[in-house]
DNA sequence: CCGTAATGTAAGTTGACGCTTCATTAAGCG
DNA sequence: CGCTTAATGAAGCGTCAACTTACATTACGG
């Protein structure tokens, strides 16, 4: 899990992310889509998220195709839900609360 | 967003947040859970979720009280939904792809 | 075979960052 | 005041990771 998170935060990584989400691409044609550094960083890049299980990749020739994986995005997400979800319930619930609280006529607590 | 993320990768800054989700805790508390590293590194990650809007301060005498903001929290969400959004629905339908594909006579490469 | 195209691997540099120790601010209290 | 408690600020250290350049690997095509 942490390394998803890991793999996720560089800005980098989520834009192969978005570049792979429909299509798999091959490493050079994700290299060309970020001139500003090396088809090296890109590769390393590339393992990164390969390693995370965020990409699959499969080899065609010389070629190597990747795409992304989108179950592990999915575990992310319910990872990500279940540390927030209390917290975030309770912003709902103070919401109601509020509500009540002004429509009832008296109010009990705890 | 990219503080967010930054801030929520470092695995001690998560559980800094899990502790103030429920009820805020003075700096001391916070640090007293944590005897593996000294309070100055604890003040230091405090900032950190501070500047990231994560966690709202206030003073009382000599004391700072942190509680979790969730609605940073709730953007957050809201961000990785778009983010992973289409490629989750993708996999809906690649389930489909699947099938149809199984069942052509053929396959082009290059 | 040999060359070339596509890509990964290795080694080294640099900047960011989490941590520590030491110093400083700020509030309460005798 | 001056002491104590609660906490941050500052300087320095070690490690990690993103990047570069240079080299190695793999597969295709004449």
């Amino acid at each position: 899990m942490d390394a998803i998170l890991r793999a996720i935060v560089e800005p980098r990584r989520r834009d192969i992310l978005q570049l792979v989400q429909h299509q798999e691409q091959t490493s050079g044609d994700i290299a060309a889509h970020f001139p500003e550094v090396t088809r090296p960083a890109i590769s390393q890049h590339l393992k990164v998220l390969e390693d995370a299980g965020l990409l699959a990749m499969r080899k065609e020739g010389t070629k190597r195709l990747y795409q992304a994986v989108p179950e592990r995005l999915a575990e992310l997400k319910t990872y990500l839900e279940a540390f927030w979800d209390d917290r975030l319930q309770l912003l709902a619930r103070e919401a109601e609360f509020e509500e009540r609280r002004s429509s009832l006529p008296d109010e009990q607590r705890n």
